[in-house]
DNA sequence: TCAGAAATTGAACTTTTCGTCAACTTATTC
DNA sequence: GAATAAGTTGACGAAAAGTTCAATTTCTGA
């Protein structure tokens, strides 16, 4: 059994195992998932999980990993430049679409902070910061060239993290509210312009100050 | 032990377990949390907690029970009523304020709907279903009396919810994205801020056309 | 085909947790 | 202050959960 095959069989059950780990415990929370739930989830026996992973913790914290460096990839091509309706409006679509596609994964994340953040490496909660920061510095940029209004922007940068996230995480409330039926793309895509074109027209001046 | 006391001994303990539960169950969830866990915050024995609550479904029922119950007293006055600017900044500031002041039982809403919300009630669905219908109404009526702009209203409060409920649940990216100290009132005042100017920039018509 | 590595899994073992109980103390009423 | 109700609590048994292990099977390269 060499890299010939490039390790098929422990690749397809570690991903096996971390698509249903990713599944409990973003429903259930670390302390409230059951290892024997992951196995039978991924159709495993519970030895075969303990095969590939040491322990809960050493599931737990792939899953997370795995998460971020999913967010990664998926996000990092959202930069916010070029012009800010542009960028703002690609910026909710992304995210929205994201929600959408990958709402297990953002339920995850959400139970990882309920729970205090406590399994995040510091080298993701600076990689957090790095990108807010980043992003605040665009946005005052923005402002300094007067292309949208003064404004607090790693508050507004929140604003839109929480619009976006609220669809994946707070499904059942979102359902209700929007008349206690399944989510569809639609619905997402409604949510985004209703995001992006509040938020844009709040910022865009009214009475371009040329200098 | 009659009346007279008003059942002193029995109110105070069921508040103090309640109190330590609903702080458990919001950081690690139905599930996760232990009985054990909930006689230690509480301070009591854990035979003293099952002399007043039969299960940990008990306890998790009459938690959110007390919740939903809280969050009706503190916000059935902030209708969205007057004129659209006042209502959306009084609403946003109240909601961040509740948040600032009770993190906590926002967090065990948060984690109720992350599961599913099987726990919530069909009467507290309902409610829920009910003052949405409510204010949707009453911002469509705005959009109709050319108040505010066309929006769609569900997406709108569903933003608004969004945008305010973060700052209760998600303190630590919150803090990281702030720049890593703890939230004082101040912050809650510019989040305030920050979300009620830049919606409301939104929806105030740039040019009214009085009918 | 064969030897060694990788993978599988039933069955145990250990620890934790739920929920109960009976004995005990404190509070209340008359 | 006696009788009764309410409240307290350490200890226990049953069940469940995390983890380990040894025996077995499957896979891979030569």
């Amino acid at each position: 059994m060499e890299k010939l095959q490039e390790e098929r069989i422990r690749t397809r059950n570690i991903r096996r195992i971390l698509d249903a780990a990713t599944e409990v415990f973003a429903r259930k929370g670390f302390d409230g998932t059951r290892i024997t739930e992951i196995a039978e989830a991924s159709g495993l026996p519970k030895a075969n999980v303990y095969y590939y992973f040491g322990s809960k913790d050493d599931i737990y914290r792939a899953a997370i990993a795995r998460l971020i460096q999913g967010w990664d990839e998926a996000l990092e091509e959202i930069a916010l430049e070029k012009d800010p309706a542009e960028a703002f409006t690609r910026y909710v679509t992304a995210k929205l679409r994201f929600s959408h596609q990958h709402p297990t994964e953002s339920r995850l994340f959400a139970n990882e902070i309920l729970r205090g953040a406590e399994f995040l490496t510091e080298q993701e909660r600076k990689h957090i910061r790095d990108v807010t920061s980043y992003r605040v510095a665009v946005i005052e940029a923005w402002i300094a060239a007067g292309k949208i209004v003064r404004v607090d922007a790693r508050h507004l940068l929140i604003m839109l993290w929480a619009a976006t996230q609220f669809y994946a995480d707070f499904q059942p409330v979102v359902r209700d509210a929007l008349g206690n039926r399944n989510l569809e793309s639609a619905d997402f895509d409604a949510a985004a312009r209703c995001i992006a074109d509040t938020i844009l027209a709040g910022l865009i001046p009214r009475d371009p100050e040329p200098i």
